[in-house]
DNA sequence: CTGGGGAAGGGGCCC
DNA sequence: TGGGCCCCTTCCCCA
């Protein structure tokens, strides 16, 4: 397979100690050939234009036989998944999340199936869901779904810059800022800032003896983060206006329009426009921030 | 050895 | 019920 990886001329290797990162996917007893077109950007020189890389990759795996399949990818190299058009009509299509800095892992469905079937010995005790694997009990069944989702080496997730698998897409967006360098939690007492709220309030306690005046699992405001440039705001509106002037063609104004991701309130000029019509606001409408 | 910080696992809660 | 967001906690590394 890594014989028809078509590298670029000239290929941009910035970093003398730049590690070849593949990005793993193994393909267990799926019949399914998919292909795999994708795009590649220079995360130390964004300025550059994206690089396309045409690299159909069927993939054909032998029935009951574990195939492994890897593609090279430059730790400077941000993957970026650009069409995922399958050769038959499966619906192993490749889907974009993260803003774009993941893609779902289309052997998921197979590795949940597999592992509903090998774990299904979980039991029921009373009002207790019992983990079959590690005996841990659960008080909701879909608790329990999701704690065995955690024994699977296949995870639901992956990281478009190292192939990192995660179950959540919290935890893929929380690992990207790894790779992206963005760091919303900035101190206001010195110049440090975190990727994590824990890891400020962690630095704020212990460095200058703050103390947060949260009780023990109090949900703090919620910070709109950009996860291209860092830039965040505690207005899902502004926000939103952030992302589309500055990044017009991220997935994220391309996806429906989900509430997660953007909460208006009800009486927000946006909330009252579908995303269609967002998309061709003027520029009156935008108060750049 | 210790403290600070990075990274991630596990699970509660909301939609 | 599942997906998504978030918090708490732990582990590890490094100065």
């Amino acid at each position: 397979m890594d014989e028809n990886f078509h590298r670029l001329q000239n290929n941009e290797k910035h970093q003398s100690n730049n590690m070849e990162q593949p990005l793993d996917l193994t393909i267990t007893n799926t019949k399914a050939p998919f292909t795999i077109e994708y795009l590649t950007s220079n995360i130390y020189n964004p300025k550059q234009k994206p690089i396309y890389y045409h690299q159909p990759l069927p993939l054909h795996s032998s029935e009951n036989q574990q195939q492994h399949f890897s593609m090279n990818v430059s730790i400077n190299e941000h993957v970026v998944p650009n069409i995922s058009s399958p050769s038959t009509s499966t619906n192993c299509a490749l889907e974009i999340v993260n803003g774009g800095h993941g893609i779902k892992n289309p052997l998921f469905d197979c590795a949940t199936e597999a592992l509903q079937i090998k774990y299904a010995n979980s039991t029921n005790h009373g009002e207790q869901y019992v983990c079959g694997l590690c005996m841990k009990t659960f008080k909701l069944q879909r608790l329990l779904n999701r704690h065995l989702k955690n024994h699977s080496q296949l995870k639901r997730y992956l990281c478009t810059f190292c192939g990192k698998g995660f179950n959540d897409t919290f935890d893929l967006k929380r690992h990207t800022r790894t790779h992206t360098g963005v760091r919303p939690f900035k101190c206001d007492k010195c110049e440090k800032a975190f990727t994590q709220r824990c890891s400020l309030e962690s630095h704020q306690r212990k460095v200058h003896g703050l103390n947060h005046p949260y009780g023990y699992k109090i949900r703090r405001n919620k910070l709109y983060v950009c996860e291209d440039c860092g830039h965040t705001s505690t207005d899902p509106t502004k926000h939103y206006e952030h992302i589309k002037r500055f990044h017009p063609y991220s997935p994220l104004l391309h996806r429906y329009y989900d509430k997660r991701q953007f909460k208006f309130d009800s009486n927000s000029l946006l909330s009252n426009k579908s995303l269609s019509d967002r998309s061709v606001l003027s520029d009156e409408d935008i108060h750049i921030q």
